[in-house]
This record gives C-alpha cells, structure tokens and sequence, in this order.
DNA sequence: GGTGTTACTGAATGGTTGGTAGATAATCAT
DNA sequence: ATGATTATCTACCAACCATTCAGTAACACC
C-alpha cells in the first residue's frame, strides 16, 4: 500500500514536525512503543516510511522526540506553579497553591487526553529495565515524588507516605478513567481523593501548620 | 540458534506446561505481550519455537493460558476470603475479614512479584480496545470494583469513591513499587493508605455501622 | 527388543519490521 | 525561466515475526 494514489504534498517542515510528534503520541498512547509501528504513523500521517524517517531518523529517535513534548509541556503548565507553591524550599506553601496545583495535575488529563494516556502508558511499559524509556521515567517519578513531598511537608505527619500515595492515586485513577467503562468525572474523583488523604489541606481553621 | 546443541530432553506434558507459563508470566510481566515473542519464551523453557507451539498453538493461546493462571491463583488465594466478607451480600462485613482481606490484596504482589507483574502490565497495556486481553480487564476491574464497594459500604459515606481510591492506590502504589529505585515496603505503605482512605475500619469504637 | 505414542526438532512459510539509497518533484531564490 | 534546495517517493534490504509440517527420537508397554 503505498502512498502515490494521491498527489505528491509537500507540507511545511515544521507544520509536519507536529503533526507527526502529535498523532505519534496518540498512536504510543493508544498501542505503546512496542505495539507501534514506524509505518503505522507515516500512513496515519499521509506520508510514506521513509518520508517520516527523513525526519527523525529512527523509532528511537522518535521516542525521544515524544518524550521531549511531554517534558515541554509538563514544564510549560507546571513550571509557574510549581515555583509559587515551592518557593524557596523553606517557607510553607500556601495552601491555595497547592490546591490549585493539585487540580492542575488533574485537569493535565481531562484537557489533552492523548498526552496523558501517552504518560500512563509509557510509565507502565518502561517498568522493564531494557525498555528505552526506563531511566527517562525514572528520573521522572523521582522528581515528581520529590515535589509532592516538598508540596504536602507541613501538612500531613508523613510527608513521605502521603506524597506516595498521591502519585499512586493519580496513576491509579488516570489508568482507570482512561479504560472508562462507564466513564466518570476525573476531576471531581480526585479532589475527593486529595480531600481524603490530605484533609488538612481544605481545613479552614488558620492555624495551617499543624497536624 | 537452535536447540540441537544440547541433547534432546522429553519432559512431562504436566511439568512443561507449568513451565512454560510460568516463564511466560515472567516475560510477559517484563515486556508487555506486544514486546514479548514466542522464540524468546521458547528459548528460555529450552525448547524449540515449534516444540512450545505444540503445547500452545498460538500466541493468543498463549495469553489465554496466562490470564487464567492469573485468575486461578487470584481465585485460591481471595475466594474463600471474599465470600466470608461478603456473604450473603446484605449483612454487613465483619471489619476483621475485611481488614484480611485488604492485606492479602498487598501481599499478592509480595509473595509472587511475577504475578503481580504480570497483572500490572497487562492491565495498563490492555487499555488499547485494540489488546487481545482488552475484554478481560475490563470485566476484572469492573469484578474487583463492585467488590470492593460491597466491601466498604457501611464504612464510608461514599462507597463508590472510597472503592475507586482504593482500586486506583493499589494500582499506582504497586507501578510504584515495581519500578523500585528506592525500594519501600509495600504492605505498609498499603496500611497507611488503607488508614487514610478508610479510617472506620480501624477506629476501635463498637458502633462499627455509623458514618 | 520390537512397536506405538508423542514430545520435540529443523526447515521453510509468508508477512512485517526498522532502516537505507537513489530518484523525483515541489518550492524558493535569483 | 533556471537552478539549487529539500521534502517526499519508490524500491529494496536483512532481520525478525508467528505459524506450519514432515520428520525424529525418547519413552511406555508388551
């Protein structure tokens, strides 16, 4: 099956840099980097094998491509966040802070679907020590466990513990929401989720550093 | 790369067959079905590409076989605990069966890593409507689901929710665990997790059906 | 020790994979 | 118009994939 059928387009490279970055993250979403084949996202996107691989020269190479977008975006949601609810690391964050970047994390999902089951996804797959992207979501996880800590000190008697259960819970009730049977309101799930385990957080008394 | 260089071994059906899934689960639970291949799970048991066909004809066959290797052990290992804490499905569970039965959930992944593995990958890797093992997973989620609502009903004021967090922490919390750079224990942090979700069930008070 | 059953092998199947080389056509600068 | 650049194509490759089939050797029983 080849692509000569249609006539010849010659797209803007960078217009064709984003659709293939795009529908290759639907199509690891959706299969995974082993399930997902180089030819099955050149015929998705109109061109043929080679024309994609012209563009980023191997299956790895655009796995890497993958992960930098997500990297890109992540930062480009988080990042102010993040360093208003951080700070300079000593201070206690304020709790609307936090809150709204708890809510952030959820919304990553409900607002751009494909990425963030191109996230659960290859986190799961990357499990396995030889899977390309293992260290890549290593160092990932790691630093989003650190910045839960950080984000709940202060208002939970384990940081640690709690932080954990968060990233889990997030994992856990994406994974969930993307198999959606009978599918169910992400955003509300985990805000009781977050009210469960860190009930500290929607605790109107003032007096915010205790527990 | 044949097998013809070692002498030629004729093993019991029973024995090989064990083999042959357990080494399967392990493979499987390493790189998902997609990553995985008949030559390699037939190289590992010793035998040839053909001589493992003739067990099982086919990859798919394969997979079936695996999942019900899952679901038997599932079955042994919660049955007997699911139907003292459900019983009869209108009297309310004893909170000590019930507390047993959370911890066998966690000890699962503990006492056989493989299997649980195996179950974390496939789950995540089976979102894809596409995955011959799609069906499966969502009859098992919606199966552990509804049990854990009859499970937590009478001890929480939103069953469904508190099912879902505890679906979901027990999800993320193992992907946490199996990843495992600063290795934690699993069992306790799943205490904690369980104590903050559902903390009626550990409360001492006799009046065990309020909230 | 011969015979039957069957666990297993080697070799070959056709299809798919990621990747390469050289030709071609669309666009741009002049 | 013309020529240079480059995005894309066709054609091809070797490796790998799951699966098939005709044999072969290990064992059980007599």
């Amino acid at each position: 099956m080849n692509v000569s059928s249609r006539i010849r387009v010659r797209e803007d490279p960078v217009v064709r840099r984003a659709q293939i970055i795009e529908e290759g993250i639907r199509l690891i979403g959706l299969h995974g980097y082993n399930g997902f084949t180089v030819q099955a996202l050149a015929t998705r996107c109109g061109i043929s094998n080679a024309g994609l691989l012209y563009y980023f020269g191997s299956k790895d190479a655009l796995l890497l491509a993958f992960l930098a977008e997500l990297e890109r975006q992540d930062r480009e949601l988080l990042e102010p966040l993040v360093a208003r609810a951080i700070g300079r690391g000593d201070a206690p964050s304020s709790r609307t802070v936090v809150i709204a970047l708890l809510r952030t994390v959820a919304s990553r999902f409900t607002e751009s679907p494909a990425l963030g089951r191109f996230a659960v996804m290859l986190q799961c797959e990357s499990i396995d020590p030889s899977h390309p992207a293992h260290d890549w979501f290593l160092s990932r996880e790691t630093m989003a466990f650190d910045m839960f800590v950080s984000l709940v000190t202060g208002l939970t008697p384990d940081p640690q513990s709690t932080a954990r259960q968060l990233v889990a819970l997030m994992n856990g009730l994406a994974q969930q929401w993307l198999r959606a049977d009978r599918p169910f309101d992400l955003e509300i799930e985990w805000e009781k989720a977050v009210t469960a385990i860190l009930p500290a957080l929607f605790e109107d008394e003032s007096d915010s550093n205790r527990i």
